[in-house]
DNA sequence: CGTAGCGGAGAACGAACGTTCTCCCGTAGT
DNA sequence: ACTACGGGAGAACGTTCGTTCTCCGCTACG
């Protein structure tokens, strides 16, 4: 096996058992167990566990923010793509081990205690608010319309997440639908 | 040192170390120090860590609660309630040492890894939603806008904790003021 | 005055865990 | 064929931490 391939492996493992447990009740040992990828060669992958950590959240963020984008982008209408984005977290909310946003509960872990991981937290969630942003704009909307959406779903991500319903989407949708129109 | 006096300053203790950098961050022997409460006398307080932060959360829940409830209680006018609710939130985030919501925050570290504190956390959400909709009843506003007003109060809260600003609060006001206007 | 018992300080214990080390095997290059 | 080396399995190490135990002093009651 490959440097590149044992790399993926060892993300997935730490992907599928951070996001689903949290990161510290998750030992080096049980990762090397989920992903076969030896201990020697997860730290010359990794040096550290830290460095695990934000190569998790790292990748995690890449293709969180393209799944949404591809979603978001198959919709032709500029004016539809926001609601398109409650679209889309409806069906994450509903995948089998949904367990809420990643970022949220990693900062609620580590926010405190890791200045690396509060960055990349930050930045995930400005990411994600600058995109909603170029949704308001893409459609014309004033721009001032970009905070409140994005509260809207930040709530529905951690409702939904500690609920464990889905539910939050469909009534963040509709409150930006009534956001949009009342202008 | 009677065992009430000593059992506050434990949860005096709790609450502060607990909330400022998360639980399992936060050793019993620290907690012994910052409380001055023995450890002999803590583990007969609390049989074990995990009833400490049942009985933190538990605690900070009435007074949060109740700190909301005061606040939004001086206002007499049931119709401005409702902006009331921001106005503390926005207070609450520009107090030292803020930092998210407890529950949330709990939640990220342990609500995959105990289902007593995932229970706390879900209890405190309910309650908090069902006192926003008394609110909404209160002002003969339609129940349906409980649920969008809950949803733009969590997300107000996460991004409070995460960027560290009180602004998310009149985003969230403003929101609000314009779902309630829109019927 | 004697003693039983509660409480404090902190050592001790055992488990978990991050990290490193040892030992051995298979392989590739000479 | 020999050897140097990358890699796997898992033991080992050192630390942290939850929890319990030991020892000692104080106080209150007979």
């Amino acid at each position: 096996m490959d440097s590149a391939t044992a790399r993926e492996r060892a993300l997935d493992a730490a992907e599928e058992l951070f996001y689903g447990r949290g990161i510290q009740s998750v030992g080096m040992d049980e990762l090397r167990g989920a992903s076969g990828v030896s201990l020697k060669r997860l730290y010359q992958l990794f040096p550290a566990k830290e460095q695990l950590v934000e190569a998790y959240l790292e990748r995690r963020d890449e293709r969180w923010r393209g799944r949404l984008a591809a979603h978001v982008d198959r919709e032709p209408d500029p004016a539809r793509r926001i609601p398109a984005v409650f679209d889309w977290l409806e069906e994450w909310f509903a995948e089998d081990g949904f367990r809420g946003c990643a970022w949220i509960n990693s900062y609620g872990e580590l926010g405190a205690t890791s200045d690396r991981v509060a960055e990349q937290v930050r930045a995930h969630k400005r990411a994600f608010r600058d995109y909603l942003r170029t949704l308001v704009a893409g459609a014309g909307l004033p721009a001032d319309l970009t905070g409140p959406l994005f509260l809207l779903a930040e709530g529905a991500m951690v409702t939904a997440g500690i609920t464990g319903s889905a539910r939050p989407a469909a009534e963040a949708r509709e409150a930006a639908r009534r956001l949009v129109e009342s202008r």
